[in-house]
DNA sequence: CTCCGACATATTATATGATTATTATTCTCA
DNA sequence: TGAGAATAATAATCATATAATATGTCGGAG
């Protein structure tokens, strides 16, 4: 039962990469220009190197470019890498918007009932397995032994994982801090937003090997929490929003 | 008519990105352990900084971690970024198979037919212009005046950023290096896969608003292609596999 | 023999200064 | 007015030094 050694992400280039990954989603370079090196440097009183590299990487994400002379700017939004993990996390966390959660909903409408049906059609034992152990542990939730967001991302985890694609499993981590952020709100709105049972038809039928009903049944939970998000965003104060936490 | 500026991307960092992308994901490091941060400066005649840089970049793409006195390592594959458009880019261009390529369209087919079904339910006059002047270039493409992959690529573009969903729209970088390989192969396969009636079907849906009809056609174009690789994929051979050219 | 801690060591992480390349802006001159 | 040259600002690159951090090694206590 060893702990699986989770890499430290503990230095000054990783922290800030956080910092301006925020700074930057949430539109603090909207009106001035981003900041020049050297500037970096001594705000955040950190080397340049380590401000390099973290710029470096936040290129790579596709939220700043950097030529000479005209110094380093913020990209376009639209450029922004929203597939990359870090990308969706600051913006849903430090700048959720019922719209941007909508939409990311309405792609998880697309791709998880297909990733049901695929999982339907391939799933081996050991696979519809750990889905199965997933929504066991959601109904143990229900008891309150584990929290309940855990073991719903268990759920939607295996699924995606039993599809055999790379690509559904990829989105994997996307889904899980946008799931999180999800049952956080649907919670506050409406108690439990799918119930269990709903869940087990999706269990059901991929066991079955039923790939339409699965597809079927996957698509009518996530219709209800789309369903439910755009509720919100037409009656604005209904659940009270969640203030943007700035980091200190 | 100004051609947008596109940034240079021409300095010894990307350069080194670039080259060592792509012997990551050929499995240049499978057997060997990754170089050291002085082993890679001497081997590509670069100073530590632009290493560190390129690392810093490949690490936030998801290739490689690095930690002290362990060393940089490539980080196992389940991990790397898929949805990241160099990460694709380099998997597609430089270890081609037909399996991921099958994978790829898997997922196209979950995501298209949805933008299709959303874009006739929100396109604009505007968007459906957009869409039906892809459309257009593809029939003059037969005639030889633009390259047909071009035009069909500015077919489906049109129609993610029709959906209005920026994530829908954000897989457009994807699905254009994937669309550029798969469009090569299916034409060797087999003249032109997807006929220009399909894609009429779908444009004519989407102008219609009919939202269930659109996705139905998009389904099928994509079926075909999916096919086709598929099939492909079961006789090795039949098409003669391009060979991967490594980077001289 | 096993466990624990001190120490050595390799490697990344950080810091800093200097130099070069690139390019937007300004200036000059025809 | 316009073209070309000079200027300057900025990132890009290089070089070097020091710090931090895992990992292995070895000796000794129990």
């Amino acid at each position: 039962m060893a702990l699986t050694r989770i890499p430290r992400d503990h230095n000054l280039t990783y922290g800030l990469v956080e910092s301006l990954g925020q700074l930057i989603v949430t539109g603090e370079f909207d009106a001035k220009a981003f900041p020049t090196e050297g500037e970096l440097s001594r705000q955040h009183g950190t080397s340049r190197s380590v401000t390099r590299e973290a710029v470096k990487m936040l290129t790579a994400k596709g939220l700043l470019q950097a030529r000479p002379r005209q110094g380093t700017s913020v990209t376009p939004e639209a450029q922004w890498n929203l597939l990359d993990p870090d990308v969706l996390r600051w913006l849903l966390e430090r700048k959720f918007s019922l719209r941007l959660l909508a939409e990311f909903t309405e792609m998880r409408l697309a791709i998880e009932p297909a990733a049901a049906r695929l999982a339907a059609r391939r799933a081996d034992p050991d696979a519809v397995a750990r889905i199965r152990d997933g929504l066991r542990r959601m109904v143990a939730a229900g008891l309150g032994d584990e929290e309940p967001v855990t073991a719903d991302i268990a759920f939607h985890t295996a699924i995606l994982a039993a599809t055999g694609n790379r690509f559904y499993a990829q989105l994997d981590p996307l889904i899980n801090t946008a799931l999180r952020i999800s049952i956080r709100f649907t919670n506050r709105v409406k108690g439990r937003a799918a119930g269990i049972a709903g869940h087990e038809e999706v269990l059901d039928a991929i066991a079955a090997g039923d790939a339409e009903r699965a597809g079927l049944a996957m698509h009518a939970l996530l219709s209800e929490v789309l369903e439910l998000i755009e509720a919100a965003a037409a009656h604005p104060g209904a659940g009270a929003r969640r203030p943007v936490r700035r980091a200190s």
